[in-house]
DNA sequence: CCGCATCCCATGTGATACTG
DNA sequence: CAGTATCACATGGGATGCGG
């Protein structure tokens, strides 16, 4: 399964032949959340082929991007420091799409992995350094994310975990953010929903993250 | 010709999904160096087959990435200001790119556009700026590329000037930048041959431009 | 069940030829 | 010069199978 070449000597293409491939960077961006086993990465790619993902693992293994580890009894996919080196390029590309969201279709689906990436693309660690640590829970679908924001450090979990506003977060969360719905509006009209602490936090987590179109 | 959807809404994917597809990414590198022609474009990415690139300027145009813009009794495609948000991306992924080089094959080609953007991604404003303005005329099989240098700002053009010193360059001379190929092993062997100027101007270049592996 | 491998078909890609 | 048309082939997508 050799990378199909571009036949040129530039960084540009290099890069292309290691990463480009479809799904490829879908890979790198969920893992950059943390080590991934086979099932959950299919699972948060919930769209790709199991022949395609077991291709696109075997080829960035083979190119330096990522690596299996046994972790007690299990096999994980990780990336290698020389993978971890692409999160630039994803923050970036992240970003750059973010500004062309359109309205979500009913089929769109936002993962734990890309809701991570794309908060931490949308952290404006200036503005939340001015503000007091903070703690949310966003319910999105059968999964929970705890996302803490203390100063100018952000982290992002998966679990359960005590929060100072708990909500659930559909697609719209993102459109919250990109600052095309306002969060009382979000309110009010129950695309987001608070399940627990004070509502007028949400303007908080609105200006800590923020990605304008 | 639909772009094919990953079924997640996060900005990664969108992103994906406007300048995901083979060579499209490719076509933006080149544009971010200048508004082209079909045809220049087509030359700069030798193996692009006439219909893909077709394809692609067409969905690129879809997306708002690139417009047709005539000039002066010709069609040139250029970056939309949207499209010229993609440098950081494509800098990002030419610097990650750039350090899985491996030794260049006979049929790999360093184009002027390619050249141009590693230019970019390798320089050194800090460096640079504390060294003499410079002028380099890098001859790149049958065109030329003048490279100035002043003080933190770069500019890289093509065609002919006056120059401190002007070389010829083959692939190799991103091993130079890469600091693989020493400049004094470079111009013992041959890689790189000094057609007019001060030899050892070449060391400036190497360190004004440098992106280690 | 998890982690893939196999099969088959739709679609995208690549090389070449061709046209306004 | 700036694309379009055609066709063989490689790749992607979806379903299914299967060993550990």
């Amino acid at each position: 399964m050799a990378a199909r070449d571009y036949g040129q000597y530039s960084g540009v293409t290099r890069a292309l032949e290691l990463v480009g491939e479809r799904w490829a960077m879908l890979i790198v961006r969920d893992l950059l959340v943390g080590p991934r086993r086979y099932g959950e990465l299919a699972s948060g790619l919930h769209r790709i082929p199991s022949n395609i993902l077991a291709a696109r693992l075997k080829e960035l293994q083979a190119a330096g991007v990522i690596r299996r580890a046994p972790r007690s009894r299990v096999i994980v996919y990780e990336l290698t420091p020389y993978g971890r080196e692409l999160e630039p390029v994803v923050l970036a590309l992240g970003a750059w799409g973010f500004k062309a969201l359109d309205d979500p279709r009913d089929e769109q689906l936002v993962t734990p992995e890309s809701m991570t990436m794309d908060l931490r693309t949308a952290f404006r660690p200036l503005v939340a350094a001015a503000l007091p640590a903070t703690a949310y829970a966003a319910h999105l679908g059968s999964s929970e994310l705890l996302i803490r924001v203390d100063g100018a450090a952000l982290d992002v979990s998966q679990g359960e975990g005590a929060a100072d506003l708990a909500f659930t977060a559909g697609p719209d969360i993102l459109r919250l953010i990109s600052g095309e719905l306002a969060p009382a509006l979000a309110l009010s009209t129950g695309a987001i929903r608070v399940l627990d602490g004070r509502r007028d936090l949400l303007d908080r987590f609105a200006s800590t993250f923020h990605l304008a179109a």
